[in-house]
RNA sequence: GCGCCUGUAGCUCAGCUGGAUAGAGCGCUGGUCUCCGGAACCAGAGGUCGGGCGUUCGAAUCGCCCCAGGCGCACCA
């Protein structure tokens, strides 16, 4: 509701400036630091100042004076040296924000551009870790974001069923383990599969480190995965396909979903690598180097030629000389097909469902399922990857660019983050011995080569066991059934706002004293907020079920809903409506700079306004009953805000807790 | 060596395209509660915004130079 008005502001100004100067300069907005200078401000009159010579109060009068009514803005006023700041009309402003909030978000509209937004991907050969936690919250609500803002998503998972870390693990059965294809197909129908494999993919990176000879057979490995062939290939299947599914139920337990997981294997059979190919060496994008380092490498140039006689041109090698494609390679392939300017396509199969029924599909290199939705064909694509690989990206773009696919290599948007680390403290609980060096440094980098890290599931448990034992305090009398099922949604409003407070490019350093927290700048305060507003309906109904709780707008007038904003607490209620009325710039803002922190953040603001109001006025001991519904109405309107955010961040809101 | 990122209160972090006395959480000190649930509320202490120069009416924010950290720069992914 507010950007409406801040639009109208805006727009009124630069009319007038227009109008009565000729200028043409953009209007920068603020709010101002306290309410008694209003609701919207402009310091644009110093910038006037300049062009036209003139004191910028002096300006800011002369336009206060003379630009005459604008929609819902009360009053424009002149303060300090020369801004300008405008007044809202707070009853109408509240209607019209309790009429918006009560809309739903709309389905996105039938010509809405598509964007694909690829989160998670997973290495499928170990436990997921807190690190992959970040990526699938921060890709989740960047989704949620979207959708709400009237965008059709498909999110998509890449599976990288044939690299190297499923090589390993591959290795690792068949050499340390000396198991056969079939006593790993029983194995991975454990449970906890994936942690055995976190262990044994530990155990692998320590027996090809000891000795530099073995690392031939992790070649020899990976090539037979490449190829499709013998037991080293039916068993990346059995264990990739094992630990997807592992890593399903864990988002799961998070309520993040995909629509496709698209598989390297498939890439490779349905050869988009050789399309790809083709095309690159037909463009001259990529070249073969018959001389150098790179002797017999197809290899992307980077960057400008070489000045000196003898220096190596900066490039990336797309194909090795032994012609194995390197993984960037792929990746462009893959790229191309997410713009769908590939020409080919993959076969789908459905691959899961969800308890809610939604279907979760595959790519399939053979058979296909006929009535499969569309898949690729975006028009803009998210790809939602740790920072480390910036580099990368910018190949991946750089070779659209040389494609002359600009338009896609504009799109490509890498969705970029920072790592989650350790403390060294909690290095330590974990059990993990450091070096001298690593203990004094702020934080340790968690790494599953070496089975370095705290593991998603354990940490969910964690937070469930928590959660749980406050619930089971809090509410003895309730079934066993609906505790766990608080608990569960607490713990994952903790997990979910820990990881999605800060800002994407600050690196989390993990401690379990801080994302057990269910205090202060948490998910279960924001939780908790909303649980003190429905409690005051649900007593409200108790107390007095002739009471119009569904009514409230018919008992308080227009007169005395201004009356009300501009008396005694006035203030204090404007502040409150006016912060949740701004739920929808704050989501823009979101949106548009793809940063779901600011989401978190206004959804704590709004949640320590609330509780503030809420210690402040008892409603329903409210003797005046215009002013009880107008409270209520203004308690209404807050939790619906604090609903409708936690939800863009994938947290639930219980009814109690 | 080259490139990118970071440096704001004791700790962890916000601070949008430069704007009005620099904010929050945690921790610390003190206070609030015959209450719609204290997973709460209020107050206080605590900051040369890494340093310097510059641009500007105005700089935590922009530019340059230092200092200190991190991450990239594979015929790994």
């Amino acid at each position: 509701m507010y950007h409406v008005v801040e639009e109208r502001f805006r727009e009124a100004i630069r009319r007038f400036l227009s109008e009565r100067y000729q200028l043409d300069v953009p209007v920068a907005l603020e709010r101002p630091p306290r309410i008694e200078l209003g609701e919207l401000a402009t310091p644009v009159c110093f910038e006037l100042a300049r062009r036209l010579r003139r004191a910028p109060r002096q300006i800011a009068q002369e336009i206060a004076a003379e630009i005459g009514p604008i929609e819902a803005v009360a009053r424009v006023e002149v303060a300090g040296g020369g801004y300008m700041n405008a007044f809202l009309d707070r009853g109408p402003f509240l209607s019209l924000a309790l009429d918006l909030s009560r809309r739903l978000a709309a389905e996105p509209p039938a010509g809405a551009s598509k964007v694909i937004v690829e989160h998670t991907s997973i290495n499928p050969n170990k436990a997921a870790h807190i690190g992959h936690l970040r990526n699938a919250v921060l890709g989740d609500a960047f989704v949620r974001l979207e959708h709400f803002s009237g965008r059709r998503v498909q999110v998509q998972n890449y599976i990288d069923n044939t690299g190297v870390q499923v090589a390993d693990v591959v290795l690792g059965f068949l050499r340390l383990e000396k198991k056969s294809a079939d006593e790993v197909r029983r194995m991975a129908e454990e449970p906890r599969f994936d942690y055995y494999c976190w262990d044994l993919y530990a155990r692998v990176t320590q027996f090809l480190e000891e000795d530099k000879q073995r690392l031939e057979m992790r070649a020899a490995t990976l090539k037979a995965i490449e190829e499709g062939h013998g037991a080293e290939a039916e068993m990346a299947e059995i264990i990739s396909t094992a630990i997807l599914r592992c890593h399903l139920r864990t988002m799961d337990r998070l309520g993040i979903r995909y629509d496709l997981l698209a598989r390297e294997s498939d890439i490779l059979r349905l050869k988009f690598w050789e399309a790809a190919f083709r095309l690159m060496v037909d463009r001259g994008v990529i070249t073969r180097a018959e001389s150098g380092k790179y002797a017999g490498c197809w290899i992307m140039a980077l960057g400008e030629a070489p000045v000196e006689e003898g220096e190596e041109a900066e490039a990336k090698v797309i194909v090795r000389s032994n012609g194995t494609v390197t993984y960037v390679g792929k990746d462009i392939a893959y790229q191309m097909w997410k713009f769908g300017l590939l020409g080919l396509d993959f076969h789908y199969q459905p691959f899961f469902r969800y308890a809610d029924g939604h279907t979760v599909w595959t790519t399939a290199a053979e058979r296909g399922e006929p009535d499969a939705p569309e898949f690729g064909h975006a028009r803009e694509v998210y790809n939602v990857i740790d920072s480390r690989q910036a580099y990368l990206q910018n190949v991946v773009a750089a070779a659209l660019r040389g494609l002359g696919f600009e338009d896609a290599a504009a799109h490509s948007i890498h969705f970029s983050y920072e790592m989650v680390a350790l403390t060294p403290r909690c290095a330590g609980e974990l059990g993990y011995e450091l070096s001298e060096e690593d203990a004094k440094r702020p934080y340790v980098e968690v790494s599953g080569r070496r089975g370095f890290g705290v593991k998603a599931d354990d940490l969910l448990d964690k937070l469930e066991a928590a959660a749980r034992a406050e619930v089971d305090q809090r509410h003895p009398e309730d079934h066993e059934v609906t505790r766990a099922q608080i608990a569960r949604e607490i713990a994952i409003g903790a997990l979910r706002y820990f990881l999605l407070k800060y800002t994407r490019n600050t690196v989390i350093a993990f401690d379990f004293h801080d994302a057990l927290s269910f205090e202060g700048e948490t998910g279960p305060y924001v939780q908790y907020a909303i649980v003190r507003a429905r409690n005051i309906f649900r007593k409200l109904a108790e107390q007095d079920a002739g009471f119009p709780a569904g009514r409230l707008d018919s008992l308080v007038s227009a007169e005395a809903r201004a009356n009300l904003l501009s008396g005694a607490d006035g203030d204090e209620y404007w502040q409150l409506l006016l912060l949740a009325a701004s739920l929808g710039s704050q989501v823009g803002a979101a949106a548009a700079s793809q940063e779901p922190a600011f989401v978190a953040k206004f959804a704590f603001q709004l949640a320590q306004s609330f509780n503030n109001f809420y210690h402040r006025h008892h409603i329903l001991s409210e003797a005046d009953l215009v002013k009880k519904a107008f409270l209520l109405q203004l308690t209404a309107l807050v939790e619906r805000q604090l609903v409708a955010a936690l939800a863009l961040l994938g947290i639930d809101s219980p009814d109690k807790m």
